[in-house]
DNA sequence: CTTTAATTTTATCCTTTGGTAAAATATATC
DNA sequence: GATATATTTTACCAAAGGATAAAATTAAAG
């Protein structure tokens, strides 16, 4: 199993196209950023770290990392901003630790298409998966959202390289599906970047679809019923 | 036709979801804001106000309502801050106007679907118009996706009363065809969604797509590529 | 050319924001 | 329960950011 690259640690301030690809790589496990003390790990360390990441990835998915707030962050953790930096001892390693977090388990689903099994069974699994995650870390989801939309300025090195390659990885799976004729051919980069898009949507754009359906993925009817929908258009659209 | 709704004003700074719903709505044409002056209009006033939101929206579309500051947007729009603040008296008008704009072109294609063509014809030109906003306004695409992600603290009242009734009555549009027998049995709403999902990832993913494949829908053979890849798929998706 | 109005620049203000220092409090260990 | 360590609070700071005032400049009109 493949583990999580290192991110880059670049300065987040002032990002622009221009300056992205300027940034140091840190080491493995960089950014633990663990008080100076020794006792580490303590009970209260990780209540509070959890408590930490969870209000910053709300806030960092409404504001992007430039216009969300320590203050903001810390208010919803229910802490004062300089109790907070004494868990993150910056903005700047909150982001890194979040976007961390979520990269895992964003990417974990597509590393398990499996060539072995039918694609029937393995997309549908897939797009179940997809689903799901959109369903249990919508904030998540836009926080990745918004590092892209911003131009990926933290993690454009991820995609880069190791994003890039478990794609191109899959990517070669689905061909040999095609080429066994059990799909239809279609090109298995937009296949993997529309179901994606589709799945993300859901999580994206809750509001809007809260506005439109007044339903979210957090009522397991809507949710089964949007799944099923979803597998039964995609699914026609690309099985023999 | 039916012409756009006015864009609620409410305070955009700490707008969590708690606070969304208490803005007051603005009169039609409300945020013209034009210089003091009474020569409105003047070569140079059409020319810098379309400079500003060209700016504008390259910033917001990056770091947010929040996260976009004034600096810059004057910066990428070549003029001094307080320069910008004489064409557009606050941050918040400007970001009115922004979204104002992007809006009108963001739902111009759906108005259009029409009952009496088939649903090949018109969902497939539904499609062509959405990708082609997002080739050419992949900046505004982003900015509308920020401002959902956010929990639409400025558009949600549009979303709750005029998208809604747009999408209901193409809802019925849909319905209609497939009782005709003419579309597979396909929830309205979720098709409309699909088909935003996907045409707008190509715009508020490009830095994902172009580490993934190099490519960007600037690149006319790549997207008129895409174009037909989710058009083959969603229409064998849905056709009968 | 002058005169008037429109536009741009310079200087400045107040608030917010990320971050620090150090004091105060709580927690654990002996 | 005394001591050391971990955590939290209080008080600040410097820089950035939105906004205003007024002076300086440019453009238009007569």
């Amino acid at each position: 199993m493949i583990s999580l690259p290192p991110i880059a640690d670049r300065t987040l301030e002032n990002m622009t196209p221009m300056t992205l690809n300027q940034g140091f790589p840190l080491p493995a496990e960089p950014d633990a950023d663990r008080a100076g003390g020794k006792r580490r790990d303590s009970r209260i360390q990780v209540r509070n770290r959890e408590k930490i990441l969870d209000a910053a990835t709300e806030i960092f998915s409404m504001y992007g990392y430039r216009g969300a707030t320590l203050d903001q962050i810390a208010g919803k953790a229910a802490m004062s901003k300089p109790n907070l930096l004494y868990y993150f001892s910056s903005k700047k390693k909150l982001y890194l630790a979040v976007l961390r977090d979520i990269l895992e388990i964003w990417l974990q689903p597509l590393k398990e298409l499996d060539e072995r099994e039918s694609p029937e069974r393995e997309i549908s699994a897939y797009i179940d998966q997809k689903i799901r995650f959109s369903q249990l870390y919508p904030t998540a989801s836009r926080v990745f959202a918004n590092e892209i939309a911003a131009g990926a300025p933290v993690l454009k090195p991820v995609l880069d390289s190791y994003l890039r390659d478990i794609v191109k990885k899959k990517a070669r799976v689905i061909r040999k599906w095609v080429k066994r004729g059990e799909l239809a051919d279609v090109d298995p980069y937009h296949l993997i970047m529309m179901i994606w898009a589709v799945t993300q949507h859901y999580a994206d754009f809750a509001v809007q679809i809260d506005s439109l359906l007044g339903k979210s993925l957090d009522d397991e009817r809507f949710y089964n019923q949007t799944r099923k929908h979803i597998k039964r258009i995609l699914m026609r659209g690309i099985l023999k």
